[in-house]
DNA sequence: AAAGAACGTTGATATAGATCAACGTTTTCA
DNA sequence: TGAAAACGTTGATCTATATCAACGTTCTTT
């Protein structure tokens, strides 16, 4: 499990690790397994451990008073799980992560976080991850605020359309802040 | 100028900056101003430059097909301004950044950024700048496929009370996904 | 293989918020 | 200091999308 781990770090970042470095990462980053539905964190409590997603699918999303869904993130291989300003911040969280497929993670926690920055490798591959994120974030925030449900759609399948095939519709409904109706709806005079 | 954010570096950081830090910030972070409706980034251009802001605010938006500014990110003092995946894909931004006040920057390019690898306090606070982008956007997120107009306003009060006090109107109806008749409305109705 | 759950579609109706328009107030700057 | 621009408000109407409902299809699970 830890393989791919290395392997993806290699990958994209430019300082190679050293075997020192690997032997660190055993020890910070814990694997763990989650099944389908499984929680990775519940509402109310504090994000103990970021996850980074060797194999997988999870959603992040948060209940509203009627009892709804709304999915703020959907997260796959190689990017982050978890709330981080929940992690960071130490307070509770207000979203739910449950896994969508059967997923492999390396966890770690805010303490062993510190002990990363003795590895220049992982210290690229974070800022990385960091960017990453950022670039999804803005597209999604720009999305929001300026498209129809329509161009929203659109634009997700041309971000991310792998999210299309791995997550149902009312998944992918949710992510966009419509509902299930409506995307079936955009999909079907889409296709004419 | 680099005064002010040197104290914020030490602020903010747990490692103090040391003295060849601190010739090493001068060297690679160039202060410049911005006139009130200046452009810091034009759609089109690949954004040159990231600047922190020393003192001022900023606007991030798009602009659609009948013309209508979407404005996609606000930015005051110790936030970072640029357009982030322009700048580090170095692709064309479909975004505009211009000064809403008169604005002061520190800003480096992309080939600077790996000099600031060698200062322990600098890697902490753009980690820490990162975090803090990671969390607004969040609760952007959430709030945009969420709530209601007057809970996203709400919750923008909340959060980000300076934010009201700094903008006009239209310019926060926008950044909130909202027309300004819409919030007038919504502010209004909450004064009962 | 049967039964229920999850998923997706389609139609009828309701509504939050957009759009269009007019007007008063405040700020800017020549 | 006076005209124009920017800003904010209120009203009437329109529209994209939500909601409610019913139903067919496809997975899961036993």
């Amino acid at each position: 499990m830890y393989d791919s781990f290395i392997k993806y770090i290699n990958t994209y970042s430019t300082t190679p690790l050293r075997d020192s470095d690997i032997e660190l990462i055993k020890q910070v980053f814990v694997p763990r397994k989650l099944r389908k539905r499984q929680y990775f964190l519940q509402e109310g409590e504090v994000c103990k451990y970021m996850g980074f997603i060797v194999k997988g699918a999870l959603r992040q999303y948060s209940v509203d008073e009627k009892g709804n869904e709304h999915i703020v993130r959907l997260q796959i291989e190689d990017w982050w799980a978890g709330d981080r300003e929940s992690f960071v911040m130490l307070t509770p969280s207000i979203y739910n992560i449950d896994a969508w497929e059967d997923t492999e993670l390396l966890t770690i926690t805010k303490a062993d976080t510190i002990t990363l920055d003795q590895i220049p490798a992982m210290h690229e591959l974070m800022r990385k991850l960091d960017e990453k994120h950022s670039f999804a974030y803005t597209k999604r925030i720009n999305a929001a605020i300026s498209m129809s449900a329509e161009q929203r759609y659109e634009a997700l399948a041309q971000a991310y359309p792998e999210f299309l095939q791995r997550f149902p519709q009312h998944i992918i409904a949710s992510y966009l802040g419509i509902t299930k109706e409506t995307l079936s709806r955009v999909r079907s005079s889409r296709k004419k």
